[in-house]
DNA sequence: GTAGCTGCAAAGCGTTTGCATTACT
DNA sequence: AGTAATGCAAACGCTTTGCAGCTAC
């Protein structure tokens, strides 16, 4: 017997809040955001929801120092962090061969691969 | 007038610790490695040397989900993190080309990239 | 003697968890 | 009605910090 799956509000506002948008916000930020349409919404649930999210394949992580960010793009695709303002986002960048230039001469098995870039994002470099 | 740095038998003895290893280990690895031969070390002692270290560019931060370990190997270098026995180890792969690949179609300055791969290590492909 | 470094304990931070209550189905 | 999801607060794990005493120079 497999646990259903019930709707929420709050699951729905979430998941609502972070699909149309590529900034890769943060728990708390989602909370602050939908805080003020929610006013007894919960940190916990934002967390617990995210979460859930994350094992339903519905969002990704995307581990920050630090903090954790959240990405509702879940292909594998690479990130970029400015260095200046610290802003987070996606990076067009050839994965498979990244992990091809991994595999090359190590006796394990290579499944996946992480990479981020940091530098001066473009808004950032035009304001200097 | 800058800082003077004092020498200090704790701080040695950390850097003698991890500079002889390639196993990235924790500051509580390290913590508890030394507290055989200095009973009264702190953990929080170890914390803030290895912050100097890193400052100071003689010692590397690898960011790992939760917890961070170090790494005396301070040139750009990619890592691997086995997902059966949690090992971390270096591992070859082109970094400048990687970093070509981010640049490409990117309007921003990239100027360094971090990559981990993941996967099963040589040793538990092994044992499987 | 001065100021950097230490050990300890307390606080900090992001995140998770226990529990009684609420609300989907 | 039954049970998943919530809100709250307390606990968590890792890391940093304040402070009095210690130690290298």
């Amino acid at each position: 017997m497999s646990k259903v799956i019930r709707q929420s509000r709050q699951r729905d506002a979430i998941l609502n809040q972070i699909s149309d948008r590529t900034d890769h916000p943060t728990a708390e930020m989602l909370y602050l955001e939908l805080k003020g349409d929610m006013p007894n919404l919960s940190l916990a649930t934002v967390y617990r929801n995210l979460s859930q999210l994350e094992s339903w394949g519905d969002v990704q992580r995307v581990s920050n120092e630090g903090s954790t960010r959240y990405d509702f793009n879940t292909t594998p695709h690479s990130h970029f962090i400015c260095t200046r303002c610290g802003a987070v986002s996606d990076i067009d960048c050839d994965v498979e061969a990244v992990l091809e230039a991994g595999r090359k001469g190590f006796g394990g098995d290579v499944e996946r691969c992480v990479t981020t870039f940091y530098g001066v994002c473009p808004k950032c470099k035009k304001t200097n």
